[in-house]
RNA sequence: CGGGGCGUGGCGCAGUCCGGUUAGCGCGCUUGCUUUGGGAGCAAGAGGUCGUAGGUUCGAAUCCUAUCGCCCCGACCA
């Protein structure tokens, strides 16, 4: 741990990310290609994720269920464009029990199908509607490059499927959706996103509408954070989903589906970490505080624990998440770096001094050094470390969103667009032509991210690539 | 699937061009003593089929052939 630190965001922020992943200890590489074990710490952050999202799809009328991981081969080939999107990513099974299958089964991409399927037996009437069913699992996508939390070939995530009895009511569950997740992402993650609608090149196989929050990492690329798709009737009619309405008379239904995955944890890390390491956003972080008793002798040992186990039980019966580094033969010094590393928003040292004084020293992961560090008394404590948590949390935020801001420019021309693109985003009317769409991609590998749903100007304008008239501006960044 | 790089103790590397017998170094690990308010010091230890298979040779980590795997850059994607 000593040695091999971790390379600066500067120097190289891939070789960043990919350390900082294996030194936090979030998860390790597997002995198969492109899948990831999630250790025990990002895993807890995962758990504290799903609590977030869990809550807020309770909220809004939504239950749990689990579907199996694997789906007949045939399902895929009753929607077209859901088979051509997949195809080149699918996982067969082709045995079972020694014997060659009938027909192969697929291993998950997503669930639409299977879904589809069970929704098609189970929904006869309009009284039967809607059916808003989540499910927490894991899904396959045989991925060519991979990354650690960012693009796996395994990946765990929630995938929503909803099934309406109008194409407004559909439609406001979609965005609805996309509401919980960008509440979701502000408030428990830190992370400023921006709301927006997926153009036909990038929309997901099969929808007739995808929306998106979009997050941007320290390296100015974009980030695909959660995502809400309205299908229209497309999957009911592939696997009949079909209603007697209040008319009587038989009607599709429509149907949504919203998911958002662990990649979420690459978006923590990349938002937030420093050259120091992980910094984790209060609300989901595993550990909130981490309490460092220093001691030399056993004099001083038993009146410095003496302390610092009443803090840990104060502030644990308080609520926040808090652990105690009692290790031996590590230095003070070794423990506040490793923490560091894992992103602990607080750290409570308490010395011999401290235990004098009434006090304890109480340094914030988000400011650096001494900055970040400040003396307070031991009365009061789980209030003032409460207090703490959320405003490292506004802070995050803050700084999280002036980054942002401050690199999403409004090129005046397309050669404007090209060089900004390079290092940021372009915010540009853009006519909803697939060539020019394509056009910037091929010219700066920046991908159209959205047309937001929120900041557009009054008015038309002129498209940033052919001059014609725009109705809307939308989001140009190089992105994962 | 194209282009580039790499496989040597747990991790990171040197040694390979120009073969020579005990394969080194740093970190980590184990034990002991001293340490401990920003990555401790000393001492003694444990740990390696040099990716794999074949070949050349008195002798191969080193040369030849084949093969497997990984990483990076491109084409596809949450």
């Amino acid at each position: 741990m000593a040695e091999d630190k971790l390379p600066t965001r500067a120097e190289d922020f891939s070789e960043w990310y990919n350390k900082l992943v294996l030194k936090a200890d979030m998860a390790d590489y597997s002995p198969v290609r492109g899948c990831m074990v999630v250790k025990p710490y990002g895993w807890t952050l995962w758990e504290n994720m799903q609590a977030g999202l869990d809550r807020r799809f309770k909220e809004t009328g939504h239950v749990n269920a689990a579907f199996p991981t694997l789906i007949p081969m045939s399902f895929f080939e009753k929607e077209k464009e859901h088979v051509e999107g997949f195809a080149p990513e699918l996982a067969v099974v082709t045995h079972g029990g020694g014997e060659e299958l009938e027909e192969p089964l697929v291993v998950r991409p997503t669930s639409e199908t299977i879904i589809g399927y069970m929704y098609s037996k189970w929904i006869k009437s309009w009284r039967d509607l809607p059916v808003l069913i989540n499910q927490w699992g894991s899904v396959l996508r045989w991925e060519l490059r991979t990354k650690l939390f960012l693009r796996t070939a395994e990946f765990y995530w929630q995938e929503g499927h909803t099934a309406h009895a109008s194409a407004e009511e559909a439609q406001e569950e979609t965005y609805r959706m996309l509401d919980v997740y960008t509440d979701f992402a502000i408030n428990d993650c830190a992370i400023p996103v921006i709301k927006g609608v997926k153009t036909e090149t990038e929309k997901f196989a099969g929808a007739v509408m995808s929306t998106t929050i979009e997050a941007m990492m320290q390296d100015k690329k974009a980030l695909q954070s959660g995502t809400s798709h309205y299908f229209g009737q497309n999957f009911a009619k592939a696997f009949d989903i079909q209603f007697l309405n209040r008319e009587n008379t038989l009607e599709y239904a429509y149907t949504t589906s919203w998911g958002l995955s662990t990649r979420m944890i690459g978006a923590i890390i990349m938002t937030h970490g420093d050259d120091q390491g992980l910094i984790l956003p209060p609300k989901v972080a595993p550990i909130q505080a981490i309490v460092v008793p220093i001691y030399k002798t056993d004099e001083e040992k038993s009146k410095v624990m003496e302390v610092a186990d009443k803090v840990f039980s104060e502030l644990k019966a308080a609520g926040i998440r808090i652990k105690m580094d009692d290790r031996e033969g590590l230095t003070p010094g070794f423990k506040y770096n490793d923490w560091e590393m894992r992103g602990v928003p607080v750290r409570i040292e308490i010395g011999p001094k401290d235990v004098e004084k009434g006090s304890v020293a109480l340094a914030r992961r988000d400011v650096a050094g001494r900055e970040g560090k400040s003396f307070v008394s031991q009365t009061a404590l789980a209030s003032t470390v409460s207090g703490l948590l959320s405003e490292i949390h506004d802070s995050l935020l803050k700084r999280a969103t002036e980054f942002r801001d401050a690199n999403i420019h409004d090129p005046k021309s397309y050669n404007d667009l090209k060089k900004v693109v390079a290092d940021g985003w372009a915010f540009s009317y853009w006519c909803g032509n697939k060539a020019c769409e394509a056009k910037i991609k091929e010219d700066t590998k920046a991908t159209a991210r959205c047309i937001p749903l929120e900041g557009q100007p009054e008015g038309k304008g002129k498209c940033i690539v052919c001059g014609n008239e725009a109705e809307k501006k939308a989001l140009f960044g190089r992105a994962y």
